[in-house]
DNA sequence: CTCATTTTTTGTCCTAGACAAAACAACCGT
DNA sequence: ACGGTTGTTTTGTCTAGGACAAAAAATGAG
């Protein structure tokens, strides 16, 4: 009863459920946009099912990333790859102007990567953080570096096994760091922090360095790893009584669903508990409901905590 | 464009869409369940859709476990809730039937956990760690309170977000003692292993145990994280010249995807390089593709390297 | 009891159409 | 020139009903 393997499956192919997967792009959204823009275009297989070949697949991911930074599909499905390429390069330089300087520095990381020079990696990571201190590495590596290499992965330079090859070590070299700082104790300290991310947003790297800047400000943290369901992060935080939730979203996650699940979280969640959402998210950028604080910079963290302490002292 | 939120977001109502988060049961599954046994019976909304009670959503996810386990949707999706329990305990007791003595010892963790004694719970962890040794408390400890939680949050004895808490622990504790633990050195140390789960497969926290256990028999290991696609998995495995690729399916993933997913995989990958699949997903003990090898339980893995380690020498 | 063959079950894909919310454009009054 | 109200277009998600191959179960033959 599953459909997939005909026969010839020729691994350059891809079902539309596989493109659902590698793309994030919905079996409707494939659809509908076929029948209206014309694109994707995919052949069909001997049972009149849609296959789509790698590098219609390409574009489709590289679609989704431009619509997310806003920019319309009926404006730029039909256009050729190139023009898509440049229009992103454009997009992602307006988002980060300031990044520019450090750039030189990262390629280093970078190129360390795509050779595959995994044990470097690591050392060089470990290198700048011994240098640096955990709140400078955070702020100027890890973070750069982590929307550095989500660009150049949308953008081909790299391969998704890469990105991932990154995404591990880095997680290895925070958590290691993380267990060494010492817990705060027990009840004195506040604010009381959760962190999750929603369902459908698989990324917890940013959720990391959240924790590690907040432990730094000796904050009493939890984690829930990624996707939890709304319900449950609101049980959670009210069995833990908590001061702060904080959600990660990242570039991945659908731009247009933001709002409503601030929205639904923000009922859900009691009056005294706040809501700190950030991230690389587009989404982000835009309205979003009151009594949620977006926060599009992990800089902003400190002074935020501090902020809070004030406002709760008595 | 988002349909969602009509207004009376009653947050015990789910949408289809939500439904399939929730359940990972797909539209086209849950519309032709309907249409064919009956079952769901969602309500409708204004605009005539589908709205889901959160009892029939909790029937749902139970279904799935049951299907996973083996048995037949149409036999099961008329039953009521209770006879879908008293199946459900009937199996998994058939599937682990030795891990009854051990039971009431891990029954103090599941303890504090629904307790939200996180810092006891964690400390707990450590305290068994320290006394059996690394390889015990894999084995005898983490592993089977991984089934056991699963197989409590299927019950619905516990909530969502404390096996959460439980799997973010948990990920601690091994993660701060794989790193202690000597990296063999370079080139000399083989078997080469590459861990990672597919696409859809989000849990991590199989292949962090069997990341531990390989790395303690001094393998060199890489993990990729979660959900590395198909194509690139066998980029990675073939750029690192990996002798092993380890996979680890979950429960949660759709055990009739697995052989597809195996069989694939397997003609992508070199020949030389072995793949070992392993996990509590119930598609492993059916019939699998020449090639592969499966291994239900962790402890095969020592013996599993020591057989690689001898023939693979000369 | 085993193996090959038919029948039933079941998940996924197809087409075609509907519609509300979001985004955009046009307008107006200050 | 700018903020707010209106109307129009765009776009994602849902609906319906139908088709079909692969998996599983049932059947039959040796």
């Amino acid at each position: 009863m599953v459909r997939s393997p005909v026969m010839a499956d020729d691994s350059r192919l891809l079902s539309i459920a596989g493109v659902e997967r590698e793309t994030g792009l919905g079996k409707d959204v494939l659809r509908v946009w076929e029948k209206r823009y014309g694109f994707p275009a995919p052949e069909r297989d001997v049972h009149g099912d849609r296959v789509y070949p790698m590098d219609q697949v390409d574009k489709l991911r590289l679609l989704r990333r431009l619509i997310d930074d806003g920019l319309r599909p009926g404006k730029i499905v039909g256009l050729p790859i190139s023009e898509l390429l440049s229009l992103h390069e454009r997009a992602t330089r307006n988002a980060s102007p300031a990044h520019g300087c450090t750039e030189p520095e990262l390629q280093e990381f970078i190129e360390l990567l795509s050779s595959h020079r995994i044990d470097e990696f690591r050392l060089a990571l470990l290198a700048r953080l011994m240098r640096l201190g955990l709140e400078r590495f955070v702020l100027d590596i890890a973070a750069p570096l982590c929307t550095l290499v989500g660009d150049a992965w949308a953008r081909g330079t790299i391969q998704l096994f890469e990105e991932h090859m990154f995404t591990e070590e880095l997680t290895r070299v925070l958590r290691g760091t993380l267990q060494s700082l010492a817990r705060p104790s027990g009840d004195s300290a506040r604010p009381r922090v959760l962190l999750t991310t929603v369902s459908g947003e698989p990324h917890a790297i940013g959720l990391l360095m959240a924790e590690t800047l907040m432990s730094l400000n000796s904050c009493d943290c939890l984690s829930l790893g990624p996707q939890t369901p709304e319900g449950d992060i609101a049980q959670a935080a009210i069995a833990r009584q908590a001061d702060i939730v904080i959600l990660s979203f990242s570039a991945w996650f659908n731009a247009q669903q933001v709002g409503a699940v601030l929205t639904r979280l923000r009922s859900l969640l009691p009056a005294q508990c706040e809501i700190w959402a950030g991230g690389r998210n587009p989404g982000l950028q835009r309205d979003q409901p009151s009594g949620v604080t977006i926060m599009t910079e992990l800089r902003e963290i400190s002074a935020a905590i501090t902020a809070w302490r004030r406002r709760h002292d008595r």
